[in-house]
DNA sequence: AATGAATGAGGCTTCATTCAT
DNA sequence: GATGAATGAAGCCTCATTCAT
């Protein structure tokens, strides 16, 4: 297995367990053994333990801040930019849905302290809205508000259709964020 | 030191050392000597210690699902109910703010694979939201969908005045959020 | 077994399993068992692996300052105090003999770079010297390379008598030792 | 690097590193590095990490024996062979100041139960002295003690020196231990 | 009921050694 | 011969939980 399959391997297998079982309750021995490498191995390619979780968390945002541009820019004028996004969004959390939990694993990261999950997400809805302000096309309102208001009604959404996670209620529940966004951001 | 008055201290300890050092990092001896009882006290009045976060998820959200009650009920008008309840939301937020921490440690607990925290709250938010829609004050969407989004807006609201958690502050995010409710679910 | 017992077992162990495989291969759990506690119960006597070897060292040396003074206090003339301070050594030395290993056991010690052992002994024999040369029976030479020195050469002796550790060898060595230490100090 | 500069490479480093920061807590792969070789080639020219210990100390033992013998040899006279032997093994000592901590190194050696460090320093000792016995030159005592003693007198002197490492303190020292060997071996 | 000493399973991490490239 | 990635056994230490006093 080349250097590169075996960090990817041992991410996998880290991002599964965490996902299924909780950040404390999964061992590295654990992650070693699903992802078929030795202990030592992982301990080459990520310090500790709280590492391996940074490193799921970073690479799990950066997903979802491409997909989420990709969805923006999309939207050919600005009000019609939320919908695509938004389905993008929830794309990205259909495909990886087992993984979702591993959002809420931040606060019991040993020394974790520095560590802002989320907030590249935040940032990039902050700089997406501004974008629209200065256009015109959306209301001005306090951009810390926003970004953090507009990120928690996605957070929501999501746990909305995690309750029922069918293809139909994708529809229902995107399409309801979306006008939700409008009637919030839009002018 | 009577029976209630050591649970209550219990909590209290547990409730500040979660909050600051977080679930897992904090050990039972921590609590109990933070509340100044044997550890053999605190396993008597609770099982083991996720039961104890438990009890720390349960009363926090009845207080919030209180005084959300109390602030709503407080507005005349079904449009008038959004801004004082979330002040009433925000000012108990406010007065435990350095216990907010203890809303993102449900995940790793162990064996929590069935406690659903904040269910409550979202429930009650059904609920006012739908008595709202039955007297026509609030346009009908996906119940589900509103409860999730509407508690995430609040979640999200704190979080922003989180970032400067001033009293000028409170005010604008309280302001800003209410409108933001008013524009997301008045008809 | 009562809590000063335990920690008399637990030394007792540890000075033996050191003395015997070295401090290094000795393990935690090897002491604990040969004590007959648990580890835990090891933890809660000594913060760690070091501070236990520490107390080992400590206690060690106590002892042997211990008889040395009591010997020195038994010749009555200056120049006869050697005789019985050395003897007294020795006595404590194969009393104790399959523990001498002990004293090779600081360079290694994990964070041992502020334990200077030895340096009570150093100092006593410091003391008694200079006594010795206020009362006009020694030769004035420098105090710091005579505590040394005089140190070493009761090490060197012992060291000889390790090579042949009998009762008959013990009377040659002392008688030895005492002259060397007579023609080397007293005037 | 030829095979021989690869040696010395390695061996330089081990030394330095032990000597600084102990033997168990200096790993081979730190030695390596520092001697900018692959952990491998350590492999290749020592079989494991005692034989890399006892290497040092073997030629750490010929340095000190060679420089002894030839300090020996500079006295003309037997009593005065004591004196160059002396400064000649504290100037060695002087060069090599940083790595004498190697000698508190043998008993923590993993398996190391057979081996003797220092056993040719005492051998060679004794046989001096035993040729100045012949000679008639020096006092008739027992050769066991006399070796051993002998050894700890310089050893004791070293760390009466090691602690205040100046060149005015190193004649002090180198004096007054030359007077204690004549004193105490000198008929 | 209260106490806190005792327990020991189990986690994280290290590192000597090997061996495929 | 050289390299250094890979291995996995093993150690230190923690801490939830129990139970004798």
């Amino acid at each position: 297995m080349d250097p590169d399959g075996k960090r990817v391997a041992i991410m996998a297998a880290a991002e599964r367990l965490f996902a299924e079982q909780g950040y404390t309750p999964t061992t590295m021995a654990d992650v070693a053994k699903a992802a078929g490498v030795a202990v030592g191995s992982v301990y080459r390619l990520f310090p500790d333990k709280p590492s391996l979780l940074a490193a799921l968390h970073k690479r799990m945002e950066a997903r979802f801040v491409g997909v989420m541009i990709e969805g923006w820019n999309k939207g050919e004028t600005y009000p019609d930019k939320f919908a695509p996004m938004i389905v993008a969004i929830f794309g990205e959390a259909a495909r990886r849905r087992e993984i979702m939990p591993l959002y809420a694993m931040t606060k019991d990261m040993a020394g974790a302290a520095d560590y802002a999950p989320n907030m590249l997400m935040i940032e990039t809805i902050a700089r997406l809205y501004t974008d629209g302000v200065d256009a015109g096309a959306f209301r001005q309102i306090d951009p810390i508000v926003q970004a953090h208001v507009g990120f928690a009604m996605v957070e929501g959404g999501l746990r909305a259709w995690m309750t029922d996670p069918t293809t139909p209620r994708l529809t229902v529940v995107t399409e309801t964020l979306a006008e939700l966004f409008r009637r919030t951001f839009v002018k």
